[in-house]
DNA sequence: ACAAGTATGTTGTAATTACAACAAAAGGAG
DNA sequence: CTCCTTTTGTTGTAATTACAACATACTTGT
């Protein structure tokens, strides 16, 4: 349990901030078996859980018996954060146990028990909670700004002009391979590749593997 | 500037409190002319903006020249409040003047400053971006699951799964027209409408106006 | 250098979608 | 009720994409 005092919930924290923290929040562990739920869609939950070990995956599991595995979490990782901050918000996947695990809950009840505490330990808490969320943030309304167009010329467009923005120069590296670029804008790979050729050829873009210039005159 | 006391980044926090926010977080009101530049992509920021009087549009320009336009934001909504969290990270949009308009601007300086400070008003105030954080958060997770297939059928039983597990019933009322419904998911309203036919036909569902109805059987 | 494996590019076809144009239905105002 | 407007459903066509199968290039290990 002492392993998870470098998660980065408890960034810049000092051991008894720490276990300050685990005790307010009433971190308890628990142990559940491959296959096993560990949180349900449907459902609300003031727990948030830190995966200790083994891992787990999150799910969506609709009446008509379609079932899409949104995302592994692994060692030190969490899930079901947002939710545990947002009472009454039903959780809309599930959770489940993707091997034999150990999973540390915490309790954050509702946040208006901890506005009126002013102690530092739940200061730096929250802040790392808001820092988290406002990562978490970034990097969905990215995404989700990406495969908003219909089109893959406009969706490879549309993150190719972000990397740039970013990397402040229109020739970089981007961090995926073609495989992992395509399901990154959710497009098939070998037309993927194919509208690539034809940005190149039609002198909008140049690329070499994962190197890319922005041509735009 | 008074009436930016009801915004719900004050939520529940005493007149005196907010005045102290306000000074601590050194806000400036500023006017902007139609058309004028706010924020620009590319940079970084350190304050966000209310909107005290006008609207602004959030816009994407990339360097082909294509410009669009994803959202506007009115009086007492705010933007850019997630890029002032989070120092470094760079903009990807543009703000810009829809008409005449007055903003009131925060500076939120790095999180770390805050981290020190245990007064109340501070944890309140953070405690509010972190509610409107993690809301911002489960609209846009929601919106990137559910425009992540790619068929129209599968788009839209992912949707009315969700709502389905929201309302715990599987009888409901969307808030929103076909037109809406069809911007939503990303897809074209009339092929949306002959999608909903056919869904009704094979009997997966019913649905009349906003009400929808799944048969699982 | 070679072989095996992986990543990427190319092409043709079937399936899906966007788009446009129109028909039908539902509201709303007078 | 009637006219007008808005919303929703239907259909055909052109465009785009996914998919599969294959070719080429690039890696890696031996």
């Amino acid at each position: 349990m002492k392993n998870c005092y470098h998660s980065v919930i408890f960034k810049d924290m000092t051991e008894k901030e720490i276990e300050t923290c685990l005790t307010e929040l009433r971190a308890t562990e628990k142990t559940y078996k491959k296959d096993e739920m560990i949180l349900m869609a449907g459902d609300t939950t003031e727990r948030f859980g830190l995966v200790l070990e083994g891992s787990v995956t999150i799910e969506s599991n609709d009446i008509w018996g379609n079932r899409t595995i949104l995302s592994h979490v692994g060692i030190m990782q969490f899930f079901a954060e947002t939710y545990a901050l947002l009472e009454d918000e039903t959780l809309l996947v599930d959770v489940r146990a993707n091997e034999n695990c150990r999973i540390l809950f915490f309790r954050i009840g509702s946040l208006k028990r901890l506005r009126s505490s002013n102690e530092l330990w739940a200061m730096k808490f929250i802040c790392n909670m808001l820092e988290i969320s406002a990562h978490k943030n970034v990097v969905l309304s990215g995404r989700s700004f990406h495969i908003s167009p219909r089109t893959i010329r406009e969706r490879i467009l549309s993150y190719l002009n972000t990397v740039s923005l970013q990397k402040h120069s229109t020739e970089f590296d981007i961090p995926f391979d073609r495989q992992q670029l395509a399901d990154y804008l959710n497009v098939d790979r070998s037309a993927l590749s194919n509208e690539l050729s034809k940005l190149q050829r039609e002198g909008v873009i140049s690329c070499r593997k994962n190197h890319f210039e922005l041509l735009s005159h």
